[in-house]
DNA sequence: TCTGGGGTCCTAGGACCC
DNA sequence: TCTGGGGTCCTAGGACCC
């Protein structure tokens, strides 16, 4: 391993279901409009070959914004705003369906088109991706600005779509470039820009600083800006915010990351959950709640058997209407991805939760992942074994 | 009528074993 | 009938991210 600079890019594409959606409907392009909700708002065709979308003002239910284009984004609406918070304030905003297998095409296609000229990729998700630029030939000449316009350009082309491209010297950096210009820019750092570019920065932005950390920072220590946090004494920030996550602190707001790209990740949890139109009451709704729970249980099978895995801890997740949440999980002996034995499983789970009050959403999860077929490990004998 | 659905990682305590 | 330290597995909850 060399000690030379690295040159990690993060890549965001621009609004991105908006954006996929935008392609289907080009006459929406320019207007607010945000993607959310469930299946009951298909746009309509209409006797004169047109579409009719529905707004906001008809939206009833307990959806949030999946993603808000950047017209929608100038009435404060923006992802993960309930809808019908977002129709009192934008009432005329066209409301689309999320539309999954649409976005994964999308992702695939970008993906492969980032890997044609940079193959060392780390998904995060969707719509973003880390990307090691250092092996690149010249990449040291300019910083990675030519090699990452030439990949807004092949994301472009491949999908008509645009992206953010941030290249720095680490992942935390990056991420927190890609941002600076959106949309469509492009952002090169190096260490000597950390203190111009980011510290004015509010500290919630670094990944990794959420919304409880934030409060916490400036309630306790006054601190709202990278600078400021970068400023701190490290064994205050340690004393407050544990050792870890106090030295990781400090680090960030330096700038300082090691972390390399990971271009595999074993996945190692799947789940399936569902929140319901209205609370349900466990027992006097349970003719409402068993095929619910039964049909989750059937999903996450086939998600497990589609992923050629097995789980050996199967658990189950209640929130109940104040919004509190629980959650229940049972080890197996033997690993399974059958419906029914997850189903008699999360059974057991469940009769281990109160069900007093009433629930606003279920969902069944497997962990313990291991690839399907794997020999059992050899079971501690029986108690009836030893005095055979 | 605030707050979806799918993930990852960390912490902390108890059981159990050597 | 005290006193250990360390390791693994399991469970529950929480913060955070896309």
């Amino acid at each position: 391993m060399s000690a030379a600079e690295r040159h990690i890019a993060h890549l965001d594409m621009d609004a991105f279901y908006a954006s996929v959606e935008l392609l289907r409907y080009p006459q929406l392009a320019g207007q607010p409009v945000v993607i959310g909700g469930g299946r009951r708002h298909q746009p309509e065709p209409q006797p004169d070959g047109s579409l009719r979308f529905a707004t906001l003002e008809s939206y009833v239910g307990r959806g949030v914004i999946t993603t808000a284009t950047y017209a929608a984004r100038a009435f404060g609406l923006h992802s993960g705003m309930g809808l019908m918070k977002a129709a009192k304030l934008a009432p005329q905003t066209v409301l689309l369906p999320t539309d999954f297998d649409e976005y994964r095409r999308f992702s695939r296609r970008f993906k492969a088109a980032v890997a044609e000229l940079a193959p060392v990729i780390e998904d995060r998700g969707i719509d973003e991706i880390y990307i090691d630029l250092s092996q690149i030939e010249g990449v040291a000449a300019d910083h990675g600005a030519a090699i990452a316009a030439a990949i807004k350009a092949r994301v472009k082309a491949a999908t008509g779509l645009s992206c953010s491209i941030g290249v720095t010297p680490n992942k935390l950096l990056s991420k927190l470039a890609s941002e600076l210009d959106k949309p469509d820019g492009l952002t090169i750092l190096r260490e000597a820009d950390v203190e111009s570019r980011i510290w004015p920065l509010p500290a919630r932005r670094i990944n990794g600083i959420g919304p409880k950390a934030a409060a916490r920072l400036e309630a306790e220590c006054g601190i709202r800006t990278i600078g400021e946090l970068a400023a701190a004494a490290p064994h205050e920030l340690i004393e407050r915010f544990g050792r870890s996550y106090g030295a990781w602190l400090h680090a960030a707001a330096h700038g300082r990351d090691e972390r390399a790209v990971v271009t595999e990740q074993e996945t190692t949890s799947i789940s399936r959950e569902t929140t319901f139109e209205r609370d349900l009451h466990a027992r006097r709704d349970r003719a409402l709640l068993t095929p619910v729970f039964t049909r989750l249980c059937e999903q996450l099978a086939a998600d497990l058997q589609r992923h050629q895995l097995e789980a050996r801890t199967i658990g189950i997740k209640l929130r109940y209407d104040d919004f509190r949440t629980l959650t229940r999980v049972q080890t197996l002996p033997v690993a399974t991805a059958q419906p029914a034995a997850i189903r008699r499983a999360a059974g057991e789970c469940l009769k281990r939760a109160p069900l007093e009050q009433r629930l606003r959403l279920l969902g069944v999860r497997a962990s313990s992942l291991q690839p399907a077929g794997t020999p059992p490990p050899p079971q501690p004998p029986q108690t009836a074994d030893l005095f055979a």
